[in-house]
DNA sequence: GCATATTGACAAGTATACTTGGCATTCATA
DNA sequence: TATGAATGCCAAGTATACTTGTCAATATGC
Protein backbone atom coordinates (compact mmCIF):
# COMPACT_ATOMS: atom_id res chain seq x y z
CA UNK A 1 0.00 0.00 0.00
CA UNK A 2 1.21 3.24 -0.76
CA UNK A 3 1.95 5.78 2.14
CA UNK A 4 3.78 8.91 2.76
CA UNK A 5 5.91 7.73 6.05
CA UNK A 6 9.32 7.97 3.72
CA UNK A 7 8.36 11.54 3.17
CA UNK A 8 7.06 12.34 7.09
CA UNK A 9 10.08 10.98 8.34
CA UNK A 10 12.50 13.28 6.03
CA UNK A 11 10.55 16.06 7.24
CA UNK A 12 11.18 15.45 11.15
CA UNK A 13 14.93 13.81 10.43
CA UNK A 14 14.16 10.24 11.59
CA UNK A 15 15.77 7.02 10.39
CA UNK A 16 13.32 3.74 10.11
CA UNK A 17 14.60 3.13 13.48
CA UNK A 18 13.91 5.79 15.28
CA UNK A 19 10.63 5.78 14.33
CA UNK A 20 10.32 2.10 15.12
CA UNK A 21 11.13 2.88 18.74
CA UNK A 22 8.78 5.55 19.01
CA UNK A 23 5.81 3.39 17.85
CA UNK A 24 7.09 0.21 19.62
CA UNK A 25 8.08 -2.40 16.88
CA UNK A 26 10.77 -3.89 14.63
CA UNK A 27 13.21 -1.62 12.00
CA UNK A 28 12.09 -4.10 9.89
CA UNK A 29 8.26 -3.59 10.25
CA UNK A 30 8.94 0.23 9.46
CA UNK A 31 10.93 -0.75 6.42
CA UNK A 32 8.68 -3.40 5.09
CA UNK A 33 5.32 -0.99 5.46
CA UNK A 34 7.60 1.95 4.21
CA UNK A 35 8.23 0.17 0.88
CA UNK A 36 5.11 -1.57 0.75
CA UNK A 37 6.00 -5.43 1.44
CA UNK A 38 3.23 -5.92 3.64
CA UNK A 39 0.47 -3.42 4.93
CA UNK A 40 0.33 -2.36 8.83
CA UNK A 41 -2.14 -3.13 11.41
CA UNK A 42 -4.64 -0.61 11.96
CA UNK A 43 -3.33 -0.35 14.67
CA UNK A 44 0.27 -0.16 13.78
CA UNK A 45 -1.59 2.57 11.33
CA UNK A 46 -3.14 4.65 14.21
CA UNK A 47 0.50 4.43 15.71
CA UNK A 48 2.44 5.58 12.73
CA UNK A 49 -0.26 8.54 12.42
CA UNK A 50 -0.30 9.57 15.72
CA UNK A 51 3.51 10.11 16.46
CA UNK A 52 3.33 12.28 12.91
CA UNK A 53 0.29 14.22 14.25
CA UNK A 54 -1.69 12.98 11.08
CA UNK A 55 -4.79 11.07 10.03
CA UNK A 56 -4.45 7.44 8.75
CA UNK A 57 -6.35 8.38 5.80
CA UNK A 58 -3.71 10.78 4.95
CA UNK A 59 -1.05 8.72 4.97
CA UNK A 60 -1.69 5.78 3.92
CA UNK A 61 -3.54 5.42 0.31
CA UNK A 62 -6.50 3.65 0.12
CA UNK A 63 -6.62 3.34 -3.59
CA UNK A 64 -5.38 -0.14 -4.19
CA UNK A 65 -7.62 -1.07 -0.82
CA UNK A 66 -10.76 -0.35 -2.41
CA UNK A 67 -10.46 -0.51 -6.03
CA UNK A 68 -12.74 -3.46 -5.94
CA UNK A 69 -15.27 -2.14 -4.06
CA UNK A 70 -17.22 0.30 -7.03
CA UNK A 71 -20.31 -1.72 -8.21
CA UNK B 1 -11.18 -1.60 19.39
CA UNK B 2 -14.07 0.33 19.56
CA UNK B 3 -15.97 1.49 16.22
CA UNK B 4 -19.15 3.31 15.06
CA UNK B 5 -19.86 0.08 12.73
CA UNK B 6 -23.22 -1.23 14.26
CA UNK B 7 -24.26 2.92 14.42
CA UNK B 8 -23.54 2.89 10.62
CA UNK B 9 -24.60 0.33 9.73
CA UNK B 10 -28.41 0.25 11.33
CA UNK B 11 -28.19 4.10 9.67
CA UNK B 12 -28.12 2.18 6.24
CA UNK B 13 -30.17 -0.81 7.90
CA UNK B 14 -27.74 -3.57 6.49
CA UNK B 15 -27.58 -6.47 8.31
CA UNK B 16 -23.50 -7.69 9.17
CA UNK B 17 -24.06 -10.40 6.21
CA UNK B 18 -24.95 -7.47 3.83
CA UNK B 19 -21.94 -5.41 4.96
CA UNK B 20 -20.00 -8.42 5.42
CA UNK B 21 -20.76 -9.12 1.29
CA UNK B 22 -20.08 -5.52 0.29
CA UNK B 23 -16.21 -5.39 1.67
CA UNK B 24 -15.73 -9.06 0.73
CA UNK B 25 -15.23 -10.55 4.49
CA UNK B 26 -16.79 -13.35 6.04
CA UNK B 27 -19.71 -12.34 8.50
CA UNK B 28 -18.02 -13.92 11.20
CA UNK B 29 -15.25 -11.17 10.52
CA UNK B 30 -17.53 -8.15 10.70
CA UNK B 31 -19.28 -9.34 14.18
CA UNK B 32 -15.64 -9.47 15.27
CA UNK B 33 -14.27 -6.56 14.35
CA UNK B 34 -17.76 -5.16 15.31
CA UNK B 35 -17.50 -6.22 18.90
CA UNK B 36 -13.98 -6.06 19.35
CA UNK B 37 -12.81 -8.97 19.33
CA UNK B 38 -10.18 -8.67 16.97
CA UNK B 39 -8.95 -5.56 15.31
CA UNK B 40 -9.45 -5.05 11.21
CA UNK B 41 -6.66 -4.86 8.70
CA UNK B 42 -5.80 -1.75 7.41
CA UNK B 43 -7.03 -2.99 4.02
CA UNK B 44 -10.67 -3.92 5.79
CA UNK B 45 -10.61 -0.84 7.57
CA UNK B 46 -10.76 1.31 4.54
CA UNK B 47 -13.06 -0.70 2.96
CA UNK B 48 -15.74 -0.54 5.50
CA UNK B 49 -14.96 3.26 5.79
CA UNK B 50 -15.75 3.30 1.70
CA UNK B 51 -19.05 2.05 1.51
CA UNK B 52 -19.93 3.90 4.56
CA UNK B 53 -18.54 6.91 2.44
CA UNK B 54 -16.58 7.92 5.90
CA UNK B 55 -12.86 8.26 6.81
CA UNK B 56 -10.78 5.12 9.05
CA UNK B 57 -9.96 7.77 11.67
CA UNK B 58 -14.20 8.62 11.96
CA UNK B 59 -15.24 5.20 12.16
CA UNK B 60 -12.32 3.77 14.02
CA UNK B 61 -11.71 5.07 17.94
CA UNK B 62 -7.13 4.96 17.69
CA UNK B 63 -7.82 5.44 21.74
CA UNK B 64 -6.52 2.48 22.81
CA UNK B 65 -3.98 1.91 19.97
CA UNK B 66 -1.98 5.23 21.06
CA UNK B 67 -2.75 5.22 24.62
CA UNK B 68 1.08 4.30 25.49
CA UNK B 69 2.56 6.48 23.13
CA UNK B 70 2.61 9.99 24.90
CA UNK B 71 5.85 10.16 26.70
C1' DG C 1 -47.63 -19.95 17.52
C1' DC C 2 -44.60 -20.67 13.73
C1' DA C 3 -41.09 -19.62 10.32
C1' DT C 4 -37.31 -16.88 9.07
C1' DA C 5 -33.69 -13.45 9.67
C1' DT C 6 -30.21 -11.74 12.55
C1' DT C 7 -26.73 -12.01 15.79
C1' DG C 8 -23.14 -14.04 19.04
C1' DA C 9 -20.11 -17.47 19.64
C1' DC C 10 -16.89 -21.39 19.04
C1' DA C 11 -13.34 -24.56 16.81
C1' DA C 12 -9.94 -25.55 13.49
C1' DG C 13 -7.48 -24.19 9.62
C1' DT C 14 -5.03 -20.60 6.47
C1' DA C 15 -2.99 -16.07 5.42
C1' DT C 16 -0.31 -12.50 6.83
C1' DA C 17 1.64 -8.98 10.18
C1' DC C 18 5.42 -8.73 13.02
C1' DT C 19 9.83 -10.40 15.53
C1' DT C 20 14.69 -11.56 15.94
C1' DG C 21 18.98 -12.01 13.94
C1' DG C 22 21.83 -11.55 10.43
C1' DC C 23 24.32 -9.79 6.20
C1' DA C 24 25.51 -6.57 2.26
C1' DT C 25 25.52 -1.99 0.38
C1' DT C 26 25.75 2.90 0.53
C1' DC C 27 26.82 7.25 2.47
C1' DA C 28 28.90 10.55 5.65
C1' DT C 29 32.67 11.84 8.30
C1' DA C 30 36.86 11.39 11.11
C1' DT D 1 41.18 4.83 4.54
C1' DA D 2 38.18 3.15 7.83
C1' DT D 3 34.52 3.47 10.94
C1' DG D 4 29.83 4.01 11.90
C1' DA D 5 25.02 5.09 10.65
C1' DA D 6 21.28 4.07 7.68
C1' DT D 7 18.85 1.16 4.58
C1' DG D 8 17.23 -3.13 2.01
C1' DC D 9 16.64 -7.76 2.28
C1' DC D 10 16.23 -12.67 3.75
C1' DA D 11 14.96 -16.75 6.72
C1' DA D 12 12.50 -18.84 10.38
C1' DG D 13 9.52 -18.37 14.08
C1' DT D 14 5.28 -16.28 16.64
C1' DA D 15 0.96 -13.62 16.90
C1' DT D 16 -3.19 -12.53 15.01
C1' DA D 17 -6.57 -11.46 11.17
C1' DC D 18 -9.64 -13.96 8.55
C1' DT D 19 -12.17 -18.28 6.64
C1' DT D 20 -15.49 -22.04 6.76
C1' DG D 21 -18.77 -24.43 9.15
C1' DT D 22 -21.77 -24.89 12.75
C1' DC D 23 -25.04 -24.12 16.57
C1' DA D 24 -27.93 -21.52 20.02
C1' DA D 25 -30.43 -17.42 21.27
C1' DT D 26 -33.07 -13.62 20.06
C1' DA D 27 -35.76 -10.73 17.26
C1' DT D 28 -39.29 -9.96 13.40
C1' DG D 29 -43.13 -10.89 10.51
C1' DC D 30 -46.95 -13.98 9.01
Amino acid sequence: MDNRIRILRAEKRWSQAELAEKVGVSRNSINSVENGKFDPSLTLAFRIAHVFGESVDSIFDKTEAVADLDQ
